[in-house]
DNA sequence: ATTATCTATAGATCTATAGATAATGC
DNA sequence: ATTATCTATAGATCTATAGATAATGC
């Protein structure tokens, strides 16, 4: 050994803590730490009902070394907002430019559905319940919702342009794209309801939320997407190709954004 | 006047406040006027982000005086929930009894959705926000779960009764009830996104809630409803059928509820 | 007598700032 | 020198209990 036994190997006073709680305490630098285990709180308690306190006891730092990394409890609760956010953001800024042309409104919002229903899934500490805290109506959070707003016109303009004439003359763009919102994130609410969350730290755990017999070919995400078109009145046979082509379109998007990482 | 002037006409210290806010102060009870104003507050603000403090200044009583009528601010949200499932769940006792002779399961589902939607929308502060809070996990609140996961149950019953084969293969009579309530519940989504919720106090705010052009003869709730019947896989024709029935269906209700009323 | 408030107050939090300290990095 | 923690602590709140008080009801 060069100097001292196992050092923490990062600058910095250490920790009191015993740093007990077994497995990957480490991985992720203090920061992540904090913000993994405000979600966890935020979610499990609450916006409100989360100290500063309870954040630091989980993380195993003291509740005034918070505000070396943040400078408020809001702060924490932004970051999260707009890290969940952005993989969607993403993705529809990629598709939308080519949907007249090389790809059709139903492809595309099966794609986009199919997206979001797996970035909720996947989501350490179901993150996306953060979105029905009454708490993001504050002002502080307005970016966020505008963010929310942007996406939900897109599953708007898609959806009335794909949707059955009936369905387009009884709900209305807007309304189509609050509906589509609503049934993507039901993601949400099969993991509260099958509690105990598993999300582990910063591990993508992927799959395995409720197919205890064994599931067909089509996942679960793309069920949610099948769903969406569904409610725009799109029969089984309009479905299977728009989820083709969905295939296809999330492909693409893949290699390009494993190329604009490469770059 | 028999003695002093303008008394409250209630026993019991007057309360020290100016009484200021304009109208109707008065027609409900104490115990009524801090369920309304905890409404509000919890729907705004959230559970744990509202103080038994806040609550009180609504009112316009002091905050200690808000334990003669409840023993903490957890009653006061356990008597919100109890109150706002009671009405579906009365309505679906009713209904479930007939469904296999005398009524159709799509017509019961298109019923049931357009008064749970119907009764979301009226309820004063839009109280269905309460169903999202976080604090509702815990077990204290375990009664109010129990009764929405068995309404829950129903949604999927009725559902998988009335769906398209292809519907019920992809997601099985559980996610049918999940998506169904996730449906008739947007009307929780479309008066948050309203912004500046009416709802005063007691009055029942009926309707007017975005038709600014001229809706036509199907209501909001209705469309709804219909909704739900289309993310089955049910056709337009079909939907209609069902929208007829259910018309039968809430009347016949109606008129019961008014006889047991009477009796 | 009963009802519905009030005042006084204890004790437990909770957020945040100030400044000290113990590592690493150069 | 920089980084990431620590200790000490102020000041604001928050929930809840105890007991007094001012009405109405009989």
């Amino acid at each position: 050994m060069s100097s001292t036994a196992s050092t923490t190997g990062r600058a910095g006073r250490p920790r009191a803590s015993a740093d007990s709680t077994s497995s990957a305490a480490s991985a992720l630098s203090g920061r992540e730490q904090i913000l993994d285990a405000a979600a966890a709180l935020f979610s499990e308690a609450g916006f409100s009902g989360t100290s500063t306190r309870a954040i630091a006891d989980r993380v195993g730092i003291r509740q005034q070394s918070l505000y070396y990394h943040f400078a408020g409890k809001d702060e924490i609760l932004a970051e999260l907002l707009s890290s969940s956010v952005r993989p969607s953001i993403e993705f529809v800024e990629s598709i939308e430019a080519q949907v007249p042309g090389e790809v059709t409104p139903a492809g595309a919002l099966f794609a986009l559905a199919s997206i979001d229903a797996g970035t909720l899934r996947r989501t350490p500490h179901n993150i996306g319940t953060l979105y029905l805290l009454p708490e993001i109506q504050d002002p502080r959070y307005k970016a966020f919702r505008d963010q929310r707003v942007q996406l939900r016109a897109i599953y708007g303009r898609l959806g009335a342009a794909c949707a059955h004439p009936d369905v387009i003359a009884a709900l209305g763009q807007e309304r189509i794209g609050v509906v589509l919102i609503q049934l993507a994130e039901i993601v949400i609410q099969l993991r509260r309801n099958d509690g105990a969350d598993t999300g582990a730290g910063g591990s993508t755990v992927i799959g395995t939320v409720t197919s205890p017999v064994a599931s067909p070919v089509i996942s679960d995400d793309e069920t949610i997407a099948a769903s969406c078109l569904r409610v725009l009145g799109l029969t089984s046979a309009q479905i299977d190709v728009a989820r083709t082509e969905a295939a296809t379109i999330i492909g693409t998007f893949l290699h390009r954004d494993l190329a604009v990482t490469v770059a």
